[in-house]
DNA sequence: CCTTCTATTGAGCGAACGATCAATAAGGGC
DNA sequence: GCCCTTATTGATCGTTCGCTCAATAGAAGG
């Protein structure tokens, strides 16, 4: 109530008074296409800070809108956070990633280093940090789903370039085996790492997290070939029991 | 009501039939000791799997109890959760982790390879990890504080010994920077990101998860050191603007 | 066997949850 | 300037939350 009487002491603004979409305008009969936009990245940030168990009377207090409002763009509460599962992360992935990893052109470890440098500056992000471990937590199959691409899209591939650079069997002749792919996993893992602690353990840390990133790179990349070399030639004994 | 009626079958167990302890006895006047130990170890598996806003009267159901006993034991829900912190984080806390670090009978990278593969080992937990997160989301300083344990009491002394190794200043001389806890963290990481895939983002990945942690060591032991003295000779220019 | 102590329960409080619906008011077309 | 459409609100439903308290019941001591 007071928080809304306060915005309503510029009163003269009913005819949209400088910015017209910029400045939010949380103010009253937008058209549905912007009212659902200003719902779903409320809901984005929201969500993120509180987790997914944040309440609906909280988010549109934030949105400075009422509470049944939401429900009219958004059925319920779970499908409001679906539209952020799309908004966050199938709309941010990358299909650029896949041409990088897939680019004959470059040497392998160039193209990991490649994709990970942009990989983990799109997702060294407030929101899509939290949202991802939230949803984790509650049992949605997300993270294991959005995991997955990246094994499926970006290391396959990527190992494949590896055995071919090393003279190595191809992946039709000998399957990728899982210890490959927890090589990159690994050098994966110690760069989501760097962001996990800073957007979700709350730790104060290095300011330019990209440099570290990249430090980090310089560090493993160099013996990674070899080290994947000796785990394909050492374990034929893929199939196990 | 249902439930109760069936364990009450066992009605002779008036006189506490076999196991005295053991079998959690979820029946009626436990000691208070037993009780309150029941509860916490319920608490820690139940807040594991649901995340911190798990509701009381669910975690009351699951021990076979009524919900009004758990405020007898703790004041208030926040007050189960604090002694679940210190159940899960402060007693798992091995001192032998800071002795093994500073054992200087044994090279830097033995004493770093054994404290990180007991220090898996021990947090490679449900409920230690998912716990983790959950607090981290919640805003709770638990993980950066804990964080910051490992910082100040392994890696310091770790740093410090590969300092002396190298033939390196003494961290009195020349403090050490934040690059070189990175080095450790970056190894950190990729290890703890492995129990995080599994625990947290629910993928069904490899068996032995200890194995692939060693491989990873393996793999990222053998150049640190040639890696860190690079760090301290060309960083220098530790106090910045 | 009866009394005493207290672990445990059943009933219930106020508040806040997700969701619903009729009433209201803002803006565009005429 | 009036009307009509509909974005938005106020009031409210049933449920469930953390939490409280008087009543109940199970074990121990005499």
């Amino acid at each position: 109530m007071i928080v809304r009487s306060i915005e309503g002491e510029s009163v003269m603004a009913s005819r949209r008074p400088a910015g017209r979409e910029d400045s939010v305008q949380t103010g009253r009969r937008l058209t549905p296409e912007a009212r659902e936009r200003q719902i779903v990245e409320g809901a984005v940030a929201y969500f993120a800070e509180v987790g997914l168990d944040g309440h609906t009377r909280e988010l549109a207090r934030r949105l400075g809108i009422t509470q049944p409002l939401l429900f009219r763009y958004f059925p319920t509460k779970a499908s409001l956070i679906e539209r952020i599962y799309e908004e966050v992360y199938l709309r941010r992935w990358d299909p650029g990633w896949e041409a990088t990893v897939r680019d004959t052109a470059l040497p392998c470890l160039e193209r990991f280093r490649r994709f990970e440098i942009d990989y983990q500056r799109r997702i060294d992000d407030y929101a899509w940090l939290r949202i991802f471990v939230s949803a984790g937590l509650k049992g949605f199959d997300l993270p294991s789903r959005y995991l997955g691409m990246v094994r499926a899209r970006i290391f396959a591939p990527l190992l494949a370039g590896m055995r071919a650079e090393s003279n190595l069997p191809d992946p039709e002749a000998q399957p990728l085996a899982a210890d490959e792919f927890e090589l990159l996993f690994g050098i994966h893992g110690a760069l989501v790492y760097v962001g996990l602690r800073s957007r979700v353990y709350g730790m104060d840390g290095t300011a330019d997290r990209d440099a570290v990133r990249a430090a980090m790179l310089d560090a493993a990349l160099p013996g990674l070939l070899a080290t994947h070399r000796r785990v394909v030639m050492a374990a034929p004994a893929a199939a196990g029991p």
